[in-house]
DNA sequence: TTGTATGCGTTATCAC
DNA sequence: GTGATAACGCATACAA
């Protein structure tokens, strides 16, 4: 036993104002301190009164990493998308933040630049933390990361794309579905001999779901007609990207005419790449994008796309979270959300 | 006194494995657990080859939590941006995440929605969470912000701005001779009336540095013409209201012969609403941007622009950060950074 | 309504 | 090289 109230200067390294500190000031107890903080009706007015006025004087900001620990809740969330800077999931963190700040959960962002392995490494990292919640975008995953997921008993949401076995939750839509209605369309309109073009090399699994949606697509609607795929390689979803496929689908095979490309970044370069070059959209050849980003309908022509609801999303995932965690994190309350898509049928396509 | 090693049900909530157990099952103190984990090299290599094992097939992950509450480090940067969902501040949190991952920082975002308010309650939430370092952007904080900051004693970067007082280091450009030079370069070009179209009330103070530089330029360099100004109000930067704002700018101002908007996107917004309505740019009217977005480069015409090196104010940012942080914060160490801008002469303007 | 005792899981200190 | 022990700051259970 030893003498409390005074400070030991042994290990002490913050000077920062703690609990203790503020009850000593207010000449109440710890306890009443935190009590007039998280359930302020249960302390009588004037001991509120005192309270609330040694906190501001001391200037004291509680420790929530003292809190985490004791309280075995963080009001965190960890969330790994492949990048911040690829608008879409910048939408979806948005409507994460929207949903969940005003409930004090706060975000811990990662990127996974598209990779699974990089993905665990993140997620073994951010578990650390003991966030009460886990976001992540798709469905795939490594062992390692399953393993870890399942070991950590702590919400977790898929998302941007749907399955019918998540490790918890899922949020999204069917990348599969999505690119297939797009092709439906495209077959509807008329035309004869679509291509696909876009990045299927860089680790992004549900463009390889919308390839695959295509391919089947293909031999469906169109058979007898050749399965032609550009792809960009790793280089990242550019314009310049889009800007090159387009050339290429005009050098390489001219007797398409329809190019769908697998995001609106890339159908947006390759218009304003037509345009450039003189060739008309869609009366030489029809583009579609995938997305619904606000550039393409900004377009002249406006493109034909797949509008994606990001940040709906986030904000289901974020309703989703919620309520698992205040349900004690119960198993029935397992949810799978489909936020659907929705076909924009724009200027870059027409009936053939 | 009471015996270790038993698992008291009376408190213990998570039944997550912990260093101790770990411990035990290398028949080792947690001490040397510890070490061979942080310190490798200071344990014999037999001990950390069983501390190794026990770790993998106890599925052990250290709780940061506790690792923070003892070592008072968290490992934690605080990033306070207006949105997630505006792609500059986004390039700017991939630029942070670039250069403090590797390091084992992680990142807490919160948006503040361009409200000095708004950021003054998250950065008291943050500050809680005992964060090793802050990214603010701008320099303009509440007086309650800047109190907060300076008890908080932790390395603080402003950034997307410039001062000679920074709270602490800032990173950044300056906005106001950012803005000069562009409009030096209409007038350069032999512009007559340029006018100004963007937001300005939605709490962007960046935006309103900017308009003091066109005000200040148009005096300077095109005395006696009118100064004259549209404001978007605070509906939001899309390229939406950049349409509106172009064709407000033809109905109001029909002299003006250069439109010279504060964001790429309200610009791109402009060029291709511009190319709707069959208005020749630059023939019958010039536009300029701010920002350099990719988007901006793809358009025909190209957009004449200034260049801001997003990605890099994050990098610097993090830089800055490391510095500070190794350095155990000492005051000498704080920085101010120009990541200066580039001008980008597109074919949106021309020569008159 | 308020106070006391104790544990949360880790790291720092110091002894061996 | 390894271990025992005492913090770190707060929340929970229970007592008063």
């Amino acid at each position: 036993m030893h003498a409390d109230g005074d400070r030991r200067s042994s290990r002490r390294s913050t000077r920062s104002v703690t609990l203790a500190e503020v009850a000593a000031h207010a000449g109440v107890s710890p306890q009443t301190v935190s009590r007039a903080i998280r359930q302020p009706d249960v302390v009588s007015a004037e001991t509120l009164e005192r309270v609330q006025e040694s906190i501001r004087s001391t200037g004291y900001v509680p420790n929530l990493a003292a809190s985490n620990l004791a309280s075995n809740r963080s009001r965190t969330i960890a969330v790994l998308i492949p990048a911040v800077s690829a608008s879409v999931f910048a939408e979806t963190v948005q409507g994460l933040e929207t949903v969940l700040a005003p409930h004090g959960y706060h975000l811990f962002i990662g990127t996974t630049e598209y990779s699974l392995q990089q993905e665990e490494e993140m997620l073994r990292a951010f578990l650390g933390r003991r966030p009460d919640g886990v976001v992540l975008v798709g469905t795939e995953h490594t062992p390692g990361a399953q393993a870890l997921l399942n070991a950590a008993r702590v919400p977790v949401v898929e998302s941007w794309e749907l399955t019918q076995h998540p490790v918890d939750s899922v949020v999204g839509f069917s990348n599969y579905a999505a690119m297939s209605a797009l092709i439906e369309h495209v077959h509807a309109l008329g035309y004869r001999f679509p291509i696909l073009a876009g990045q299927f090399s860089g680790g992004d699994v549900r463009a390889l779901r919308r390839r695959a949606a295509f391919e089947d697509g293909m031999r469906r609607l169109f058979p007898g007609v050749p399965v032609r795929i550009l792809d960009a390689g790793s280089a990242g979803v550019s314009m310049d990207a889009g800007r090159d496929l387009f050339r290429q689908a005009r050098a390489d095979l001219p007797q398409a005419d329809v190019v769908m490309f697998s995001s609106d970044v890339f159908a947006a370069g390759a218009v304003l790449e037509a345009m450039r070059a003189g060739v008309a959209v869609p009366g030489e050849i029809g583009v579609t994008g995938f997305g619904g980003f606000d550039v393409g309908q900004h377009l002249v022509p406006t493109l034909t796309t797949m509008l994606v609801p990001s940040r709906r999303i986030g904000e289901e995932a974020g309703r989703v979270l919620l309520e698992r965690i205040e349900s004690g994190n119960r198993p029935a309350a397992a949810a799978i959300v489909d936020v659907g898509h929705t076909l924009v049928a724009g200027e870059s396509t027409a009936q053939q």
